[in-house]
DNA sequence: CCCGATGTGTGATTGGCATCACGAACAGCC
DNA sequence: GGCTGTTCGTGATGCCAATCACACATCGGG
């Protein structure tokens, strides 16, 4: 099965390969198949808003494929990005099964794809499957640490560079046994990581430089190199 | 009843002077009274430590009376405080329920009460009254909405002045026919409103004086007094 | 292939706030 | 009442990051 911006859709979560790792993914078989019958699944753009900040909640969307950006603004324009979402993910679920407005904007990244499960039948799909009620419980309460996280951040992290340092630890994959610098892919433009971190795209401009020069990283084309993560602990850490 | 430090101990939740209002407090009587039988009350001193920040959650304290200040502090001693928790309030029950550690350190403002319920006798307490394990779901969900919150203050609020009309707002009742400035009692040093809008002493005892002598706000002694609020509100959204 | 849109590098300038440093006011307590 | 410790007001100083400005790179579509 074909679809536009060259994804192959998926239309059946029996048979989702990221079904093993997430909430709603890895549940008994009974349950996933309720679930296959009251979603629904769409293929989206880049930068298709699937809700916004306020909107009243029509439901939550589980990300199939694809990357979405989480984030609020001010009246003035300001925007803070809190979370990039990626495939498994589930978005919504707080304002949903609490009923009040979304608390961010969820924009698509790249092209991808979303199932759609609308409030009433979320709710009532809750109300049969008590054991994924319970899921949904643990879910939130990991949402609100990663709230905190994100408070602490902001709240108890002056510098833009300590900020940056934090952001690139957080990508690089933790592995103790690290001989070799990690490598990623790296997807965002300045301005989005300036907004993780609070500052300005100037500011993100000149960190790169800085960091690079100091051999904290380095950059071919679009993949980020590591180079020395202890360095980078310790300015953390400062 | 007499206890130390001029406190009227309250030991039956049944008669408790602010049983209305609040989560685990307005409950049908059965429950109220089976939360009597495994709630320990105990009488704090000002500065007592419900809980610290990382520790292993051993269960949720309702406050009786008097103030309590949630914060969460860097290794270098930054601190930020996110809530002024008062009576009826219940305190770590994210972690309690989540069985995660504390994300915030909980201490007493003034000498004031508490009643503990242990982890294990709170789980079997939900699991014996739904109703009320929804309540506790709803009260995690505004949880949540608080925490977005300061991460907006935070994030989106560039200015010290700014914060700082913002705190005094959400201070001041949000009465609409307000004919007559609102007064209201201080009970926090300058130490803690700063620690509240992340920046220094100083600069919020230089933003007294500046607001002071733009009139919108007036000082007699520890009464506050708010004199044009419309004036702050302009400042928010700047 | 060209051309507009979007993203990136870097200099110059400036102002706001943290920091340091006092002394004054105030509260609690023997 | 006088002592000690906390809280508060305010000046002087310096620095770091926001802002403005502009040139260059890169990308994607017609």
């Amino acid at each position: 099965m074909r679809a536009p911006y060259g994804l192959n859709i998926i239309d059946n979560c029996l048979i989702c390969p990221v079904r093993e790792e997430h909430l709603f993914c890895n549940l008994p078989l009974s349950a996933v198949q309720k679930l296959n019958e009251i979603k629904s699944t769409a293929v989206y753009p880049k930068s298709t808003m699937l809700f916004v900040e306020g909107q009243q909640p029509r439901g939550v969307f589980v990300l199939c494929a694809g990357k979405a950006k989480l984030s609020t603004s001010s009246s003035e324009g300001k925007t803070i990005i809190t979370k990039i979402s990626e495939a498994g993910d589930v978005l919504g679920l707080n304002a949903t099964i609490s009923n009040r407005p979304y608390e961010v904007t969820a924009e698509m990244m790249e092209p991808g794809q979303a199932n759609f499960i609308a409030r009433d039948a979320l709710l009532q799909f809750l109300r049969e499957y008590g054991e994924v009620a319970l899921r949904v419980a643990e879910q939130l309460s990991r949402n609100y640490y990663t709230a905190y996280e994100e408070i602490r951040t902001l709240g108890l992290t002056s510098s833009p560079s300590e900020k940056f340092a934090k952001l690139l630890l957080s990508w690089s994959p933790n592995a103790e046994n690290a001989t070799e610098p990690a490598h990623l892919r790296l997807t965002l433009t300045h301005e989005e990581i300036a907004e993780m971190i609070g500052t300005t795209r100037e500011t993100v401009s000149r960190l790169f430089s800085d960091f690079k020069e100091k051999q904290l990283l380095q950059l071919k084309g679009s993949t980020l190199i590591i180079r020395n993560k202890p360095a980078l602990e310790k300015i953390v850490n400062s």
